[in-house]
DNA sequence: CTAAATACCTACTATGTCAATAGGAATTAG
DNA sequence: CTAATTCCTATTGACATAGTAGGTATTTAG
């Protein structure tokens, strides 16, 4: 399950997307717009910051805005920083301990298949696709 | 991300789907093949048994089987009752308060499209599919 | 030069879920 | 009667989630 990490930096992100145009985008006009709690979406940004994602400006007038046009971006990835993993099981994690039922479990295929179908899902989807929906 | 529950819950229903033939199969015999705690078992297998999936025989000579042929079952409703639910975000969930924001969220189109994706994934693979693969 | 607005930083917390474990009661075959 | 089994209730430690609190540093506007 996405937790709200995850889908409330989706919509900072399409939020962003929407008001591009020179000036970076104050956290708080963010925060009210997307009815969010702006202490709880600096963590977020923090992490998008980090990501390289978007580009934090100190200092009355600053703000946040994208480090990238909004084609550039999807979904996968943004989704993937904060939510850790787009796996579906552990045993898929990056740098999961490898399982010694590896080569005779039965339901192993069956993880594969889907964590490769949700990537693709994720990755198809460009951040551009969610803001002019 | 899949929890133990529904993972060992599959691989529970699995190991039953190749154990069939008359007599009920032990929790005990499952533990040691698919190397789980037996104890964690019960409480997974009590969920099955709940869900009409599984029949359990107390006393000697008892254990569990199949309630049906395993080309009967989906991988998609044995999960469904393991986890609570297949929903990727909260507000897809069965039962979920209604959100203010539904008629003009930007990211609820998305998360709607992979819910089906994955609801038709699961739904698809039988537990014969699972337990000859 | 000062005040306001902003990002940035560290720490804390309540609640809930996960992944079991513990100890026994009820049931049944031989 | 005994051994093997399911069935039942309760408890636990660790971790993640979803925030909140209170401040410091930075920069622009007036």
């Amino acid at each position: 399950m996405i937790s709200t990490k995850g889908r409330y930096g989706l919509r900072v992100m399409i939020d962003l997307a929407e008001n591009e145009g020179g000036k970076p985008v104050p956290l708080k006009d963010i925060a009210e717009r997307q009815a969010i709690s702006k202490k709880y979406l600096e963590i977020i940004v923090k992490e998008l910051v980090n990501a390289g994602f978007v580009i934090g400006t100190s200092g009355k007038g600053g703000g946040y805005k994208l480090s990238r046009d909004p084609r550039n971006y999807t979904a996968g990835e943004i989704l993937e920083v904060l939510e850790g993993t787009l796996a579906p099981v552990a045993c898929l994690r990056c740098g999961a301990e490898s399982c010694k039922r590896e080569s005779f479990c039965k339901t192993l295929p069956m993880w594969k298949e889907y964590a490769q179908m949700t990537h693709d899902f994720f990755y198809k989807k460009s951040l551009m696709d969610l803001a002019e929906s």
